[in-house]
DNA sequence: GCATCATTGATGATGCGTCAACTACCGGTT
DNA sequence: AACCGGTAGTTGACGCATCATCAATGATGC
């Protein structure tokens, strides 16, 4: 019962392979150091980065912007993370409506654990195995892949 | 409330926002471009291709170990393809115990639908716009990377 | 001043993935 | 035969992501 399809050449294969194992590999290692150190999952963590970037919390509405996240997903995580005492809801300080979210003490104790050991590992499993012009390379080949991904997607 | 870590240099941060940004858009394209030909996710996607890659069905183990998948991710995601008229269990020939798993006519027709098109979607994403000097490099980079993340989950 | 509409955010339903029991069945041992 | 340990696979519960919908609060037009 082969389909018979004209697959890809064997250097296209064995590329698409390394990308999907990549793909497949990464958010596993990054997921379980930062579970080792404060109980975060790697979403939490970049909620937690786009929150303490700034000298307060963030609107509801940017912190979704920034991290990319459509409102509903946002609302649901914040719910959850505030159930962990990770972050909390205030009022708007400019009086309109609109929540604004900010970071517990315990959040951001739990992120300034974390990101140290999370930057660590980015860099030994990434950034660390690449001489300097190969990590150029990969951002120039990333970067085109990239263009074409948000060609696709308008 | 700014977290005080060492970041990545900025070729090393840049890199990394490649790296996360084609992690993040590939999955939604390629999932996109099966589901309007087939009503396919990219995990039936995967399974129907192991499984029609040989002449027969496979072993119910053989399939999970080929596509890498725990035994109740595979038993869930298999009941809602046979749910679904994709695939279905049989008795197997071996006569010994075991769940033989095969592919309906359906989900064979589905499959060939869907793989030219998804392996067109690769080319058109990741492959195309590469040089073939190009595309090696990312297989090597990528593999170097691969090679970390494998030392990493032993 | 109020009716209408868009924005902002919360909630419920559904599907997927993981973990931890749980069942069933085969093989060998006594 | 009865027992037992290991293999094969299923099931249930839970957390997370997405989609659709709902409620409340503005802004705008008349």
């Amino acid at each position: 019962m082969k389909v018979k399809t004209r697959w890809l050449t064997p250097p296209g294969q064995r590329a698409w392979r390394a990308v999907v194992g990549v793909h497949q590999g990464l958010p596993g290692v990054l997921a379980r150091a930062l579970q080792d150190c404060g109980n975060l999952s790697i979403t939490d963590y970049v909620v937690l980065v786009a929150l303490t970037d700034g000298p307060d919390g963030l609107h509801f509405q940017d912190l979704a912007s920034t991290v990319q996240w459509e409102w509903s997903r946002m609302s649901h995580h914040l719910r959850r993370m505030a159930k962990r005492g990770l972050v909390t809801r205030e009022e708007c300080p400019k009086g309109g409506r609109g929540a604004h979210v900010v970071v517990t003490p315990g959040g951001c104790a739990a992120i300034e654990t974390a990101a140290p050991r999370h930057v660590a590992t980015v860099r030994r499993l990434v950034i660390d195995p690449l001489s300097p012009e190969e990590l150029d390379m990969l951002t120039v080949l990333c970067e085109r892949i990239l263009g074409r991904l948000e060609a696709d997607r308008p």
